[in-house]
DNA sequence: ACAGGTTAGTGAACATAATTCACTATGTTA
DNA sequence: TAACATAGTGAATTATGTTCACTAACCTGT
């Protein structure tokens, strides 16, 4: 049987760094169901004009911050996901700066990622999918200004390394970053310094105009 | 209105290169239609166990040569693509090896790409799509394995700077494919030699068991 | 005031891999 | 057998990440 349809959904992987220095990814529980899952859904046509919108729009219902990033990561079609038939699942992945105040609604919780995977099971194949879209993360945050998106408006340059740490569990020297982003144009200098009990650290903000988003090599602590 | 269901299309961009020495991309024309197109279909739920299974029937329904290498692009979905309203494509590329003789179906034809684009126009926004396919696969080619996917069983190093030659319009030096395919253990000396109207150069073929398949930088003479 | 602690940041030597270029090697062809 | 053309090597240079010793700046406790 030759299909022109099948039932689509978008599901998002939602990153966060959390206080605890891990990295967290959001989740939702609907009444009567046992295990947690992604924020998931269909395409609206009225409102949606791109998948990354559905996508978005996926995010708007469990909390009011607004991602820094969307990713599309990959499109799985098969007919053994959903015991209905056929099923396509368009997979993206954001980034959220870090926040204290819960701007969550209640069915909606940020689960840890422990040891590359989600600390607690999830419904479906929805860790699979998490893990899918933490490689893609994991590749692309080493030659790219990814590192920033988790970050807060304002931020140091240990900060960067932190997040290396946090989502690689290994992280360049602090020469090699300093290198990196200090010689492209991705950062701009606030004025002002971060105050600890220690030397003051530089706070950087993100170029929004800067042209080396890319760079042409992996750091080499961080290759397999 | 939220939709459960979309049209749903598997889009295949299929690159080859051609004794022209140009890259070219598999299209075909349907009858009383104007314009070639790109080979398109819908997923067969009985025969297709994954979405690469639909972009290879694609394939398949005009050559009877296998591609050596499918990746998925991008999933595009909207609603002012098709006038019947929100439509979604999975766009897939695939790259076959050279050949000579022609097991084409009559509506095919293989279309030069010329200046990054297709030479004859595309219905749809199929040259787009050529177009996107070709963004990806010219930044692969420049860090991994892809170039031997597009030369046949038995090839030179000189083959490897050609194919960037063709689809990068320029290629690393000599001396730096050398050292990267040689250090690497992606090679396999056939003990041949292509003889010419010259020094005799050494024919390689793939190894099927390299775990190099990635390297950690792209060539600096092809960056942006 | 000032010493000690702690993190920020710099300078210089080293490592790795790409680039450049001169040079050698090995075949074909006139 | 010399001319040629392309294959392949060796060594210096360049670019960038890594390592490590050292200096800088601020806070804290006395």
């Amino acid at each position: 049987m030759s299909l022109s349809t099948a039932l689509i959904s978008v599901d998002l992987v939602a990153f966060k760094l959390a206080s605890n220095n891990r990295l967290q990814v959001l989740t939702h529980q609907l009444p009567e169901t046992p295990l947690l899952q992604l924020p998931a859904g269909r395409i609206d046509s009225e409102q949606d004009q791109s998948l990354q919108d559905t996508a978005k729009r996926q995010l708007e219902r469990f909390t009011k911050e607004p991602a820094t990033y969307y990713e599309q990561v990959i499109t799985i079609g098969d007919n053994h996901r959903d015991s209905r038939g056929w099923s396509l699942t368009v997979v993206y992945y954001a980034l959220l700066q870090p926040s204290d105040e819960q701007m969550l609604s209640e069915d909606s919780r940020w689960i840890d990622i422990v040891d590359g995977k989600p600390a607690e099971p999830l419904a479906y194949d929805h860790s699979q999918l998490v893990m899918e879209a933490l490689a893609r993360m994991k590749n692309k945050i080493q030659y790219s200004a990814l590192p920033i998106y988790l970050l807060p408006e304002a931020f140091t340059l240990s900060d960067i390394q932190n997040v290396f740490s946090i989502v690689l569990d290994k992280a360049p020297p602090m020469r090699s970053i300093r290198n990196r982003f200090i010689n492209s144009d991705l950062l701009i200098n606030t004025g002002q310094k971060r105050h600890g009990s220690n030397r003051p650290a530089t706070l950087y903000r993100a170029n929004a105009n800067s042209n080396n988003w890319l760079f042409d090599r992996l750091y080499l602590t961080t290759r397999a």
